[in-house]
This record gives structure tokens, C-alpha cells and sequence, in this order.
DNA sequence: AACCACTCCAACCGCAACTTC
DNA sequence: AGAAGTTGCGGTTGGAGTGGT
């Protein structure tokens, strides 16, 4: 279209992004919730282009966002839907809503893809690397027309992240970004003032929210990843009568998957029950250890 | 201590899809 | 219908951190 890129105007400002800076992004949202990304900057005064701010939100200062080490399992996933997706980094993300779909990238360029070359050639061609071009989604295309058994199975994949038991509390061994946005709101507001709201709500590690308090309010509200008590969590689980609020907001899901939610689950494939099988996803741990190079991952399909 | 090589990841860029008018 | 604007995605890069010499 030839339009000059957002972020190539006069006066903005790129680079790492300073705590300041976070406080207020994750102040605005707070309020306003995120979206209508095009707002952000010019309501909140921030030297940075929307496009900016979007990706600061969603590969930071989202809340849920899991940090640290990536688990075997985690990585069997990774491993597996790679071969199967090829780099569709969001759809694989959708897999592990903790993770996002930069974390996952660079995991595999900088981690996985080094391990796997080096299990390739110590055993040849192993059935994890299984044709992805015989799979549907292997083209790498969008569209958005139900009728095509592409979308379907996006849209199946969709529900399938849903309803992941991986949306479990992860141990506490990393630090949560909104942890450190957290205490950073708190300095903030011991010496400005009037101060934004504080994210009370988010505890360490993971997001151990108490009874929401502004039920108004998406951030504040949302119920996830306790682990105990009766909202055991699951945002992901599509047998939930009411779908958490947040889903749209921060999890992107939409009109589609909200149809797919109201249908219930698809059956229960292959693919999902590999994925969710722990000794799956160790075995394929164990391949990239390069124990001995033996083919152990079953073969999918 | 200084230098160099390497790793890792946050952030940027360009493009395509999507939405609005 | 199509131009203009916005959002999302994947590839790439810059630079901070780290380890070796």
C-alpha cells in the first residue's frame, strides 16, 4: 500500500523500554483495557508507536505470561507442533497460553532447532519430523471461512488450547512480570501522586487472584491459574458454563472460538491426547537428549 | 583486567490480513 | 469496490550478559 511505517514519524522513541514507561502502559490498560492499540500512545503520552505498545503488553506486561525455563513437556509440545504447523508461532503458542509466541520463537531458534539437528543427525530422520505437509494447517495460510477444513482445524486447535492442562501454576521459580510491574506500582505510588491503581490482585509467580474486587474491571477480575479452590481453573476449560471474561481480551480469542466454545468440545484427536500424554512429550525429552538416537516418539498420524 | 566470541531475548521491521469508511 | 487505517504475525537484529582465554 505503500504507507510509511508507523514508527518512522518524528519524535518516537524506540529501544528497550524503561520501567516508567511500563508503569504507565500497564496503568492505561488497567483502566482502559487493552485494544484500540492506536489510542494508547496518544492517551497515555508515551513516546512509542502503538505497534510498540502492543508487542510490550503482550510479550511482557501481559499478565500470565510464564518466564524462565521451558519444561520437557513444554518442549515436546514446541517439538511437536513445529513439525506438524511448521513456524506458526501464534498457533503453537495457543498450545501454551503461558508462553508467548515470541517466548517460543526464540526458544526454538536459540534452544530446539540446535537440538534437533543435532538428534537428526545422530538418528537419521526420526518420525517426529514427520512430513508437515501432509497435515492441513502445514501451508501457513488464513482464512477465515468455516467451510475450509483448514480453519476447522485451527479453530479445533483453538478450543483444544482451551481446555490445556497446562494452564496449571507453574512452580515459582521464575519471576512474574507482573510481579515486577507490581512492585514497581507499588514504588511508584509511595512517591507520586495521584498514583495509578495498584495490581493488588496479581501475586507472585503466578496469578493467584483473590475475589475480584471491580468486577468492572478485566484485569483485576479475572480468576486464573490458582491451582487451588473452586476455580481450579481453568480458563481453558470449554465444559465451563460461563467463559472467563478476560479470554477475548487477553487471550485473543474471538466470535469464532467463542461458536466453537458454544458447541463444545471437538472429540478428542491424536494429536491432543499425545500432547497431553507427559510420557509422549518425555520421550520426545529424551530424543533431544541424544541419549542414544533411538526413535521412540510415536508416530501421530 | 582486558579482550573476544558466543548466547539469548527484547524489540524492531516488513508484510499480510483484517476492519472501517 | 476499493482506499485507508489498524492489527497480528513471523523473520531478523542489536545489545546486554556470560564465559573462555
Amino acid at each position: 500500500m505503500g504507507r510509511p511505517p508507523c514508527c518512522d514519524k518524528e519524535g518516537i522513541k524506540k529501544g528497550p523500554w524503561t520501567p516508567e514507561e511500563d508503569i504507565i502502559l500497564v496503568s492505561y490498560i488497567q483502566e482502559h483495557g487493552p485494544g484500540n492499540w492506536r489510542s494508547v500512545p496518544i492517551n497515555t503520552g508515551l513516546m512509542r508507536c502503538s505497534k510498540s505498545c502492543r508487542l510490550r503488553w503482550t510479550n511482557y506486561l501481559r499478565p500470565g505470561i510464564k518466564r524462565g525455563n521451558f519444561t520437557p513437556h513444554e518442549e515436546g509440545i514446541i517439538v511437536h507442533l513445529q513439525s506438524l504447523l511448521g513456524n506458526r508461532w501464534a498457533a503453537i503458542a495457543s498450545y501454551l497460553p503461558q508462553r508467548t509466541d515470541n517466548d517460543i520463537k526464540n526458544y526454538w531458534n536459540t534452544h530446539l532447532k540446535k537440538k534437533l539437528a543435532n538428534a537428526n543427525s545422530n538418528s537419521n530422520r526420526h518420525p517426529i519430523f514427520a512430513d508437515a505437509a501432509t497435515f492441513p494447517s502445514a501451508t501457513g495460510s488464513h482464512t477465515t471461512s468455516s467451510s475450509n477444513p483448514e480453519v476447522t482445524y485451527t479453530h479445533q486447535m483453538q478450543a483444544i488450547a482451551r481446555r490445556s492442562p497446562f494452564a496449571d501454576c507453574p512452580s515459582s521459580s521464575y519471576a512474574s512480570s507482573m510481579d515486577n510491574i507490581s512492585k514497581l506500582l507499588n514504588d511508584f505510588m509511595k512517591t507520586t501522586s495521584p498514583s495509578p491503581p495498584p495490581l493488588e490482585h496479581y501475586d507472585a509467580g503466578c496469578y493467584d487472584v483473590k475475589p475480584a474486587v471491580d468486577v468492572s474491571n478485566p484485569l483485576l477480575s479475572f480468576d486464573r491459574m490458582s491451582g487451588t479452590g473452586a476455580v481450579e481453573l481453568d480458563c481453558f476449560d470449554v465444559h465451563q458454563q460461563q467463559q472467563p471474561a478476560f479470554m477475548d481480551q487477553y487471550g485473543g480469542y474471538g466470535d469464532d472460538s467463542k461458536q466453537l466454545m458454544n458447541q463444545g468440545p471437538p472429540p478428542l484427536s491424536s494429536i491432543e491426547k499425545w500432547l497431553f500424554d507427559e510420557a509422549a512429550a518425555e520421550q520426545v525429552a529424551d530424543l533431544m537428549d541424544l541419549s542414544d538416537g533411538c526413535c521412540s516418539v510415536p508416530m501421530m498420524f
